[in-house]
DNA sequence: TCCTAACTAGTAATGATTACTATTTAATTA
DNA sequence: TAATTAAATAGTAATCATTACTAGTTAGGA
């Protein structure tokens, strides 16, 4: 894998954002800085940056997918209006194993209301 | 929310199988039972069963999302060939809330590779 | 039995994602 | 530093999971 201009870009914002962009919000973010960078580039690089492990992908729920930095924290998902909110404090330890099956990593989502959809309800 | 017949049936075959399956697969199961059910049928009462929370939906890193009774387990999930495996024994307490945001549920997966992916590698 | 709002079948439309191809470029080698 | 080339990109077309639409059907109450 080479180290293209576009998959640094795309990994500096993901890493320097707590927003959990999806890929069109990478894209816009994106051509801030390189202005003829294209979707299907924004498209491919995720998809080998998950699979080298580089970032995270999250469901919130909707058709969108979205993309977080790789670091040891979990997620509060709010049901009603999809927002993401890192957490750092939860304690939970990863097995080595289930089973024969080997445990590399996980993904905690705790999944609620967050405070501003509680006021609206 | 009226009792239809479709309904009825798509509930059936996800609380009585443990094999998580996508739109189609439940598709294919459906017209197993009632030939001319469609597959708008289908998707609309999974988004509804789903906002109900009478089943849960699970990401499992394809473009489809697969679909799960409503019971307290978790999850382990083969990143390299998609199977997804039940989890009841895990060790984790709820919190009622995150900073000010109301917890209402949580999931847990587990990633890495199954037992036989295990051996292929 | 009648009524009607909710639901369905079947099909068309949407839109997120992927594929394709001519061109560009990162990185290696002379 | 220039030549080489496989990998990556831009731009566009295609795919396909999901949603929307509409005429007809039905669950459930009066």
């Amino acid at each position: 894998m080479r180290r293209s201009m576009q998959r640094k870009i795309i990994l500096d914002i993901i890493n320097n954002s707590n927003e959990h962009l999806d890929a069109y919000g990478l894209y816009y973010a994106a051509r801030e800085k390189l202005s003829r960078i294209s979707l299907g580039t924004i498209y491919r690089n995720l998809k080998s940056l998950v699979d080298t492990g580089e970032i995270d992908v999250i469901y919130d729920g909707t058709d969108k997918l979205r993309y977080d930095k790789r670091e040891d924290h979990q997620h509060f998902l709010c049901t009603k209006c999809h927002k993401i909110i890192d957490i750092y404090d939860l304690d939970f330890k990863k097995p080595t194993n289930y089973k024969d099956n080997k445990v590399v990593s996980y993904k905690i989502v705790l999944e609620g209301l967050c405070e501003n959809c509680q006021k609206e309800e």
